[in-house]
RNA sequence: GGGCACGUGGCGGAAUGGCAGACGCGCUGGACUUAGGAUCCAGUGGAGCAAUCCGUGCAGGUUCAAGUCCUGUCGUGCCCA
C-alpha cells in the first residue's frame, strides 16, 4: 500500500493525531474475551460456567442444558483459509468481518451462535517448499498457521477458538480417511436413488467365484479405481483434475500439462448428479451461483438411438452404434455419423478397402512422416522426444512434446522434432518465444553442435525429402487413414478438440450405417470434435441444424438436408433453435408440422416402441478424480494385494488403523520412475504380510469437504461428530417452536426475526472462486453421509453468500507483481481493528467487487473518533496524553485518565432524541437482517452527526446506540460501555450478550410530512400536510401550492393521483 | 460463441415504480489555533446573477409517474464453452 507518512524516530508517531487510543483499547478487550472465553459456544449437555455472558443472559449458569433447553442455534461459517506464507490480505477479512458482525448481532438477539475458524492446511506451496529445501511441510504449515492466527485474532473476531481445526492434524484427517472408507464401502443403488452399504449389493448370476464378485463389487463402489487419461504435470509431479488445468497449464504455477493414462482413485459423484441438481431448489443461494452449479452438472435431456452398421462382420449384439442426441426430432436430417477417434467399435468396422466412388478428401492424407524416436544421452543430460513413429494428418504438424532434461530442470515444449542427425536437432515449434528458452537450455546441456531453430513447413518438407530420399506415398488404406488420424487427435486435449479447433478435421472409416427412421445408408466418420467421454462417444450428424456438423459437412461435401423450418426470415441452413419439423416422414411415422418439442416427444416414443432407442438424460459432470501424486495430503487407507492368479486388488484398512500417517521422508520429490513421493518410503509401503500401501494421496478438496461438520464437535475422539451435536447445530429438530419460546425474553415481537432456524449451516460466506468445485464436492460428501445415516440433513449449507473481490487502489486485482497489495497489518497499526472492520463493510455491498481506498479508512476512523468524543471529555484527552508520554510502555490503565463527557446524563430523552435513536435502531436492525452493512453504518453516522449537536446526551439514548455499533466496532464499544456503566455506578453486563435494542414505531410517526407535488409528472412543489390526511386534503393542498397554482390557471385538471403521505400528481390538459 | 450480473457526481456508493445523488471520500469557504495534514460549522451533480433548465451508458417502449419494468444496442465484469 502507499506508505502513509510516518516519523521513524518517534516510537508513537501517531499519538498526536490518533482519534482515540485504539492501541490500548483493542488489545485490552481481545485479552479479556480470550480470558473469559466470551465466545465459547456450548453444545447440548455441556456445563455452562458461572459468570459467562451467555449463561447469564439465558439463566443457564451452572446448568447443562439439553438441545431443547438451549436457545435456538445459529451456525455462521466462513470459508476457512489456506494459510499461505504471504499472510492475510484485505480480501480475507471482508467476509470474516461480515460474518462476525452477524454472529455478534445474533448473540445479542438471543441465539446460541456457532462461529468457528480453522485451516485448510494441506496444499501445494508447503510441499514445493519442502521439495526445494527438505524442510518438512508440517513445519512451514505450522509457522503459517501461527501467523494467520495472530493476524485474524488482531481483528477481534468472535470465533470460538476452542473449536479450531486444521486439515493437516492427524486427529482431523483420521476422520477424512474414515469418510473415504464410507465412500469406499458404499455403492449407489439406482432403485432407492441413494448410497447404501456395499453389503446390500446383489451380485449378478455370472459372478461365480470370489474374484468375479470382487471385480463386480469394486466396479460399484463410490470410491473406485480407474485407468483413465489424466492431466499430468511434470513440474508439479502430479496429476491434476480437469478444473485444476486452465488454458492448458496448471492452475497452480502455470506449468505445462499433458494427457497421460494412469491408474487413479475416482469418486462416483455422477451418481448424485440428479440430486445435486434437484436439491438446489431447497437452499437459499443466489440464482447466479445455482446457475453455475447447474451448468457444471450440465444436464441435458435427449435420446439414445441405435444405428445399424451396414455389411457388418460383427456379432449381432455389436452390429449397431448407439448415439446420444438432444435433438431426436432432427433424426430425418442425419446424413452421416461421427464416432470419437477412440470409440471402441472403430477398429471393427473398417473395411479392407475404400468403397468405390468416394472423394479423395474423405480418405485422409499423409503429409509428413518424421520417423524420429530417439533418446540422446549426454554427459550433461538428455533430450527425449515424446513421439512415436506416426503418420500425421492435417495442415500443420501436430504440436507434440519435446522434453529437455538437464541436471537442473526438466522442461517440456510444444514442438515437433522433424529432423535429427549428426548432433543437429531441428524442431517445428508452436510458440516462437520458446526458441530463446531452448537456446539457453543448449548451454546447460553443453551438447556440441546442437542447434535450435524454427522450421517452416517448406523446410520440413525439404528435410523429409532428404531424410527419406523420396516423398512417401499419399494414398492410404482405410486402416492407415484411421490410424494416422487417431495419432493426430491423440495429442490434443478435449478442450482443444471440442472448442478451440477452428478447422474441423476427420476421416471416413469406409463403413456405413442405416438411419433407423428412413433406412438411408449414411457414412460413418471419425472426427475429433466428438469426445469419447461425452454421451456415447458417437453422434448422428445433422448438418442442417447443428453448427459443428454444418461446418464439417461443408468441408467434406456431405449432404445437408433441412428438417426444421425456422420462423419466417431466417435461413434454415445452420438453424439450431426450435422450429417446425419438415421433411420428416416415413411410411411409419411423420413429424411434419410439429413444433420441435412435440416432434421430440413423438419420435422418442416411436423409437422406444420399435426398440430402436430411448429417452435418456446425460450429464457433463464427470466422476471426481480423487488421487494426487503428492506427499502433503491424506494417505489413502488402502493396501494392495495379489490374488492367486497374480491379479492386484485393493483392500481397505480397518478403522482401527486410522489415522494413517504419511511416512517421514527426507526427499519430497516424485521418484525417478515417476511414482509419487510416498513410494520412497519402502518400509512404510511394504507391509510384513506382503501387501503394498497405496502411494497416492487425496486432493486438497478432501479436507474442506466436511470441516463444517467437525466444528460441531471438534474434539470428539470416537466419532467424526456426535449425533447430539450434529442434530442440534445442523438444526434438524423442532426449530420453529423453539425460536418463538426462547428469543422473546429479550426483544418485543416487532424486531424479532420471524424466520425460523434453518437446516444446515445458517449462513456460509466465502469467495466466488469456490462457487462450483468446493461447494459441489462438499454437497456430494454430505449427501453420501446423509444416505448412510451419519448426518441429518440432505444439504450442508442452507444460505450462502459470495463476498465480492477487493481490488487494489488502482482498480486492478491485487497482486504482488502489480505492487498494489494492501497488508491488513499496516492498516491496523495506523487506524486500529475497529476502523478496519468498519471500512471493509462501508466500502459497498458485500457481494460487489470494489476498490480499496485508504482515504476511505480515514473517513470511518474519524467517525469512530467522533463517537469516542461523544462520550469522553475533551479536557481529559490532554491528561491522558501527558500520562502516555511519560509511560514506559503501553498500559491499559492509562485509559483511566479519561473522564466521561459532561453532556452525558441520566435524564429523560426528548422526543426528538428518541426519534433519532429509534430511526437508527430500525435502520440498523433491518439492514443487518439483509446484510446491508454499508447502509447500516451510514445510519449510525447520521445518528452521530445529530447527537454531536445535543447539549445533553441521555444515557437511555447513548447506551442503545453503543449496542448498535457493537457488532461493527466491538473494542471501542466494549470500552465505552464499561466506562459508561461505571461512571454512573452501574454494574456493566457483558456487552456481547446484551439484548439487542428494539424500536418503537410509534416514536417514528411524524405529525406533519412533506409531500412532493408534481404536475404532469414533473416535480413542482412540496407541501406540508398532517400525517393521515385524506386524499381530498392532499389534493386541495396540492392545488393551492404556490408553484402549482400558476400552472393550473386556465387548464382542466383531468386526473389526480394521490398516494397519501407519499406524493400528489396532477394531470392537466 | 453462450449464460449471468452490472453501467448513477471528481471517487466509493444511496434510492418498496413516487422529491435522484443518503452516508463517506475529495474539494471550497469559515471558526478555533503559535501551527494544522487535528477538531468544529457551512457549502458542494452540471449550466445560469436568478427564475429556471438539463441530468442515472445509448435508442425506443409501458405508466399519471421510470435509475428502477419491457425491447434493442454499446460497454464492463464474472462464469461456462
Amino acid at each position: 500500500m502507499p506508505a502513509l507518512p510516518r516519523c521513524s524516530n518517534n516510537p508513537r508517531p501517531m499519538s498526536s493525531r490518533r482519534q482515540y487510543p485504539f492501541d490500548l483499547i483493542e488489545p485490552k478487550w481481545q485479552r479479556a474475551w480470550d480470558a473469559e472465553q466470551t465466545f465459547r459456544a456450548f453444545n447440548p449437555g455441556e456445563v455452562l460456567p458461572h459468570g459467562h455472558g451467555f449463561a447469564l443472559r439465558h439463566q443457564l449458569e451452572g446448568k447443562s442444558p439439553s438441545a431443547a433447553q438451549l436457545p435456538p442455534k445459529f451456525y455462521i461459517l466462513d470459508m476457512f483459509p489456506y494459510p499461505s506464507g504471504a499472510g492475510l490480505h484485505v480480501g480475507h477479512p471482508e467476509g470474516y468481518t461480515a460474518t462476525d458482525i452477524l454472529a455478534r448481532y445474533r448473540r445479542a438477539k438471543g441465539f446460541n451462535v456457532l462461529h468457528p475458524m480453522g485451516w485448510d492446511s494441506f496444499g501445494l506451496p508447503a510441499e514445493q517448499y519442502a521439495v526445494k529445501t527438505g524442510q518438512h511441510p508440517r513445519v512451514t504449515t505450522e509457522a503459517n498457521i501461527a501467523n494467520f492466527t495472530r493476524q485474524i485474532k488482531s481483528l477481534g473476531f468472535s470465533y470460538d477458538w476452542s473449536r479450531e481445526l486444521a486439515t493437516t492434524d492427524p486427529e482431523y484427517f483420521r476422520w477424512t480417511q474414515w469418510i473415504f472408507l464410507q465412500l469406499y464401502n458404499a455403492w449407489f443403488n439406482p432403485e432407492t436413488n441413494k448410497a447404501e452399504p456395499i453389503s446390500t449389493l446383489k451380485y449378478p448370476a455370472d459372478c461365480e467365484n470370489e474374484a468375479a464378485k470382487r471385480a463386480f463389487r469394486d466396479s460399484k463402489r463410490l470410491a473406485y479405481v480407474s485407468e483413465q487419461p489424466v492431466w499430468w504435470c511434470e513440474e508439479l509431479g502430479t496429476v491434476l483434475a480437469n478444473e485444476e488445468v486452465v488454458d492448458g497449464k496448471s492452475e497452480v504455477g502455470g506449468f505445462p500439462v499433458v494427457r497421460k493414462p494412469m491408474r487413479q482413485w475416482v469418486l462416483r459423484i455422477t451418481a448424485y448428479a440428479e440430486r445435486l441438481l434437484d436439491d438446489l431448489n431447497t437452499i437459499e443461494w443466489t440464482d447466479s451461483l445455482k446457475e453455475m452449479q447447474r451448468n457444471w452438472i450440465g444436464r441435458s435431456e435427449g435420446a439414445e438411438v441405435d444405428f445399424a452398421i451396414v455389411d457388418c462382420r460383427l456379432p449381432i449384439a455389436d452390429s449397431k452404434i448407439r448415439v446420444f442426441t438432444t435433438r431426436p426430432d432432427t433424426l430425418f436430417g442425419a446424413t452421416y455419423m461421427v464416432l470419437a477417434p477412440e470409440h471402441k467399435l472403430v477398429d471393427q468396422i473398417i473395411p479392407e478397402s475404400w468403397p468405390s466412388g468416394i472423394p479423395d478428401a474423405w480418405k485422409g492424407q499423409r503429409k509428413y512422416q518424421p520417423a524420429i524416436t530417439a533418446v540422446e544421452t549426454t554427459a550433461a543430460g538428455q533430450i527425449a522426444f515424446g513421439m512415436e513413429k506416426v503418420d500425421l494428418n492435417g495442415l500443420v504438424p501436430t504440436p507434440e512434446a519435446l522434453m529437455v532434461v538437464t541436471a537442473e530442470r526438466a522442461v517440456r515444449f510444444r514442438a515437433v522434432p522433424v529432423y535429427y542427425g549428426e548432433g543437429t536437432l531441428i524442431v517445428a515449434i508452436s510458440n516462437p518465444a520458446d526458441l530463446d528458452m531452448m537456446d539457453s537450455l543448449r548451454h546447460e546441456l553443453s551438447v556440441e553442435n546442437l542447434e535450435f531453430r524454427a522450421a517452416s513447413e517448406s523446410d520440413i518438407e525439404r528435410i523429409l525429402l532428404e531424410f527419406y530420399g523420396a516423398k512417401p506415398s499419399s494414398v492410404l488404406s482405410p486402416r492407415e487413414a484411421v490410424a494416422a488420424y487417431r495419432a493426430y487427435a491423440s495429442g490434443k486435449s478435449d478442450l482443444e478438440r471440442a472448442e478451440l479447433a477452428k478447422e474441423k478435421t476427420g476421416v471416413f472409416t469406409g463403413a456405413y450405417a442405416i438411419n433407423p427412421v428412413n433406412g438411408e445408408k449414411i457414412p460413418i466418420w471419425i472426427a475429433d470434435y466428438v469426445l469419447a467421454s461425452y454421451g456415447t462417444g458417437a453422434i448422428m450428424a445433422v448438418p442442417a441444424h447443428d453448427e459443428r456438423d454444418f461446418e464439417f459437412a461443408k468441408k467434406f461435401n456431405l449432404p445437408i438436408t433441412q428438417v426444421v423450418e425456422p420462423p419466417a426470415g431466417k435461413d434454415w441452413q445452420g438453424f439450431t433453435d426450435a422450429g417446425t419439423a419438415v421433411n420428416s416422414a416415413s411410411a411409419e411415422v411423420s413429424l411434419n408440422g410439429l413444433p420441435t418439442a412435440e416432434a421430440k416427444a413423438k419420435i422418442t416414443a416411436w423409437l422406444e416402441a420399435k426398440g430402436l432407442g430411448k429417452k435418456t438424460i446425460n450429464y457433463k459432470l464427470r466422476d471426481w478424480l480423487f488421487s494426487r501424486q503428492r506427499y502433503w495430503g491424506e494417505p489413502f487407507p488402502i493396501v494392495w494385494r495379489r490374488d492367486a492368479s497374480g491379479q492386484p486388488y485393493h483392500e481397505a484398512l480397518p478403522e482401527s488403523a486410522l489415522p494413517l500417517l504419511p511416512p517421514a521422508l527426507t526427499d519430497y520429490k516424485p521418484t525417478a520412475s515417476g511414482e509419487p513421493p510416498l513410494a520412497r518410503a519402502k518400509d512404510w509401503v511394504n507391509l510384513p504380510d506382503g501387501a503394498v500401501r497405496e502411494v497416492n494421496t487425496m486432493p486438497q478438496w478432501a479436507g474442506s469437504c466436511w470441516y463444517y461438520l467437525r466444528y460441531l464437535d471438534a474434539k470428539n475422539g470416537t466419532a467424526f461428530v456426535s449425533k447430539d451435536a450434529e442434530s442440534y447445530w445442523m438444526g434438524a429438530i423442532g426449530r420453529e417452536s423453539r425460536v418463538e419460546s426462547r428469543v422473546t425474553d429479550s426483544a418485543p415481537a416487532s424486531t424479532l426475526d420471524p424466520r425460523p432456524s434453518t437446516p444446515g449451516v445458517d449462513l456460509y460466506v466465502g469467495g466466488t472462486e469456490h462457487a462450483v468445485l468446493h461447494l459441489l464436492y462438499a454437497r456430494f460428501w454430505h449427501k453420501v453421509l446423509f444416505d448412510l445415516g451419519h448426518v441429518s440433513t440432505a444439504e450442508p449449507f442452507y444460505k450462502l453468500v459470495n463476498q465480492g473481490l477487493i481490488l487494489g487502489e488502482d482498480g486492478q486485482k491485487m497482486s504482488k507483481s502489480r505492487g498494489n497489495v494492501v497488508n491488513p497489518d499496516d492498516v491496523l497499526a495506523e487506524f486500529g481493528a475497529d476502523a478496519f472492520r468498519l471500512y471493509e463493510m462501508f466500502m459497498g455491498p458485500l457481494q460487489d467487487t470494489k476498490p480499496w481506498n485508504t482515504r476511505g479508512v480515514e473517513g470511518v476512523y474519524r467517525f469512530l473518533g467522533r463517537v469516542w468524543r461523544l462520550f469522553i471529555e475533551e479536557t481529559s484527552e490532554t491528561a491522558f496524553e501527558q500520562a502516555q508520554t511519560v509511560a514506559t510502555q503501553p498500559d491499559a490503565d492509562l485509559l483511566d485518565h479519561f473522564v466521561m463527557n459532561a453532556t452525558i446524563s441520566d435524564v429523560a430523552a426528548t422526543p426528538a432524541q428518541l426519534k433519532v435513536l429509534h430511526a437508527c435502531i430500525k435502520k440498523v436492525t433491518e439492514d443487518l437482517d439483509h446484510m446491508r452493512f454499508n447502509t447500516a453504518i451510514s445510519a449510525m453516522m447520521v445518528f452521530v452527526n445529530e447527537a454531536n449537536g445535543w447539549q445533553t446526551r441521555p444515557l437511555s439514548v447513548m447506551k442503545p446506540f453503543l449496542q448498535l455499533l457493537a457488532p461493527f466496532a466491538p473494542h471501542l464499544t466494549e470500552e465505552l460501555w464499561s466506562r459508561l456503566h461505571s461512571a454512573f455506578g452501574q454494574r456493566a453486563p457483558s456487552l456481547s450478550y446484551a439484548p439487542w435494542p428494539s424500536y418503537d414505531p410509534a416514536l417514528l410517526v411524524e405529525s406533519e410530512v412533506e409531500v412532493p407535488v408534481s404536475v404532469n409528472g414533473k416535480l413542482r412543489d412540496v407541501i406540508r400536510i398532517a400525517t393521515g390526511a385524506d386524499d381530498a386534503a392532499h389534493e386541495a393542498a396540492a392545488r393551492n401550492a404556490e408553484k402549482v397554482k400558476p400552472l393550473l390557471e386556465g387548464k382542466t385538471v383531468k386526473k389526480v393521483i394521490v398516494k397519501p403521505g407519499k406524493m400528489v400528481n396532477l394531470v392537466v390538459g
